[in-house]
DNA sequence: AAGATACTGGACGGCGTGTCCAGTATTGGT
DNA sequence: ACCAATACTGGACACGCCGTCCAGTATCTT
């Protein structure tokens, strides 16, 4: 066999799993998932999940990767370096999380809010590449390093209350929400009536 | 025996147990911890560890507690109503952190980010309180959990970030970045060359 | 077709949990 | 100081899950 290629049964195994475990982890805690339900769930035998990742965590790390690749194929266009009034990470994810709330409750670690560390840094690596942009120069790090774990600590925490909700709230409100509080402050943005932003 | 009174053994073992507990978390992973580290720890047999406790989750609650409890006597003069320049919990909150960096890393879960949901919910409170001295009235209960939830992800986080660090900034620093942050924005914060507070 | 490769399923040892119990301290009440 | 009540001990047990191994079978690629 060529050496790149890959063998169909081989795709076919890992996409199993794959799914099993989506379909699992919306059910219930990733954590109370055991290897034996995924492989159940997925028609697969025990030895075999073993040959293609060493552990459960292995499979939730493949996942989300091929997650974050088959999102990253349908949209590039995003970066138009704005005049700053938004980051431009949020409003795409909160859409693209509220499409598939079922599953994005059980990747992000329903509520022990486990989050892949992946994750955790990828959106970590965006909101500091934007707030770079605001930022006088890089002559201060602490203060920018202060500023992201903020708004990624933020973010993810009101991505989890929303997600936990009963999905009544719309993603472009929480997002309008989420920005205001980021750039303005909880001073501004809760004394104000605002009125749905520009 | 007088039924409201405790027996010292039960004291003792006790709180050996919890003691146990804490030095255990400090060196490594609460999860990674097990029932039986924690007997060898504290000198008691694994058996007498479920008389007391059903399972090593009620007994990071019950330290938990007894931790807060001996916190709150600590301290009872903190709530001056301010003007609403600052929130008033999070200064002590970042200077007990630092009094005892080794064990707040332990109980506040490593970098699993595994917050006690007794915790989270503590401070949500707080928070959840003194925003509401900002919003006005209650007629937009949305928008104040948000914000709500929003401080408390922002807060943990870089509560986080600061325990993993080397410890060289002083809690003073990160409270007034925190607040600024959280107050006046990302855009604020940043862009302005701010220098120490009022 | 045939050799290479992947899947199966069952067995194994290991570890941690939670329960139970008979035997042994320690305690608090009188 | 005694003694009944209560707590601690340590070892055994069954359970569930993990990760490894292997001989046998199915499926792929060339």
């Amino acid at each position: 066999m060529a050496a790149g290629s890959i063998d169909r049964r081989v795709a076919r195994t890992r996409s199993r799993l794959q799914q099993a475990l989506l379909k699992l982890t919306a059910e219930k805690e990733y954590g109370a998932v055991t290897v034996e339900d995924i492989c159940r769930e997925a028609d697969v035998g025990r030895s075999t999940f073993y040959t293609h990742y060493p552990d459960k965590e292995c499979l939730r790390k493949a996942t989300i990767d091929e997650h974050m690749k088959s999102l990253q194929a349908g949209g590039a266009e995003r970066h138009s370096m704005r005049d700053f009034e938004s980051f431009s990470f949020s409003g795409p994810a909160f859409a693209h999380a509220y499409a598939t709330r079922e599953m994005h409750r059980g990747l992000m670690g329903g509520a022990k809010r486990e989050i892949p560390q992946e994750i955790r840094d990828w959106v970590s690596g965006q909101i500091r590449r934007e707030l770079v942009g605001i930022a006088d120069g890089g002559k201060d790090r602490v203060r920018l390093e202060i500023a992201t774990r903020f708004v990624t600590g933020a973010f993810f925490e009101v991505m989890h209350w929303w997600l936990d909700g009963d999905g009544r709230l719309p993603p472009q409100e929480v997002d309008r929400m989420f920005q205001k509080l980021a750039f303005d402050g909880v001073g501004t943005a809760l004394a104000a009536r605002d009125d749905g932003g520009s």
